[in-house]
DNA sequence: CCATTAAATTCAA
DNA sequence: TTGAATTTAATGG
């Protein structure tokens, strides 16, 4: 049995597809349920079941609604220039994905893909309209995410232009740290030399070279995929003459 | 960038 | 639960 069994007697609750039932507290579309007009919103939606590994977004596909993590976790990506794989940002549960499908965009410009197993809830662009447009709370909502968006993709704008290598990966620890926090001592999100890199704008060689030296340095401690942070402070320091803000 | 070896993860019996 | 097969990490050229 896995060490986490004392989530599964909620496991059923995937199988109710009502954002009454939803535990996800994180989701703005649960915190403002009691608000909405109309009430059969929720019956639009549709879920998917998303396999490690498993992208459900393709770049260039045709836009029709949005994406909601139920649970799991997603990286979205989008290629870069040699046909490299950049990392625009991690998810959780609770997060949009798509969101820049608002508007005028009509195809994806972006890819997404589990990190692990995920449900994902589905909303077409049409209802979920509707309820922004009568609701000025979660439209408020949604506007401060996309506020946090721009804010975080103009300081990866900065960081990838100005910050070296090794201030780029450590960059990138602390964001994984921030966002993911950690599990008894190791971050709570594991992923491969290639994916820091991907996020970091750099090489897989050049992040296990900045890990190994990192280690030396008692900053960090890896195991396989694992990786802690003894000491936030000191990382932190490292960066600090840069100016590294909160972002989610 | 590539090749080699060590280490970690996955998978299926 | 194990260990064989596969993938990933680490280093040096």
């Amino acid at each position: 049995m896995p060490s986490n069994s004392h989530f599964t007697s909620k496991q059923n609750a995937f199988s109710d597809l009502s954002c009454i039932a939803c535990e996800n507290k994180n989701c703005l579309i649960n915190r403002n349920l009691q608000t909405f007009l109309d009430p059969d919103f929720t019956k639009n939606k549709s879920t998917l079941k998303c396999k490690k590994g498993q992208q459900f977004i393709m770049e260039g596909a045709p836009v029709n609604g949005l994406f909601f993590i139920l649970k799991g976790t997603v990286k979205v990506i989008r290629t870069g220039i040699n046909g490299r794989e950049q990392i625009v940002r991690f998810a959780k549960e609770g997060e949009i994905i798509g969101h820049r499908g608002f508007g005028t965009e009509e195809y994806y410009s972006i890819g997404a893909v589990a990190l692990k197993d995920s449900v994902l809830c589905y909303f077409s662009k049409e209802s979920l309209q509707n309820v922004l447009l009568q609701n000025s709370k979660m439209a408020y909502e949604m506007m401060l995410f996309y506020a946090n968006e721009l804010n975080r993709s103009e300081n990866k704008v900065k960081s990838i232009s100005q910050m070296t290598v090794r201030e780029r990966v450590i960059d990138t620890l602390l964001y994984i740290h921030r966002k993911f926090g950690d599990l008894r001592g190791f971050l709570n999100l594991p992923l491969s030399r290639r994916e820091y890199a991907d996020y970091a704008g750099t090489t897989e060689e050049q992040v296990i070279r900045v890990f190994s030296a990192l280690k030396k340095e008692n900053l960090i401690i890896a195991q396989g995929k694992k990786i802690g942070i003894p000491d936030l402070q000191s990382l932190k320091r490292e960066i600090s003459e840069h100016n590294y803000f909160l972002d989610t």
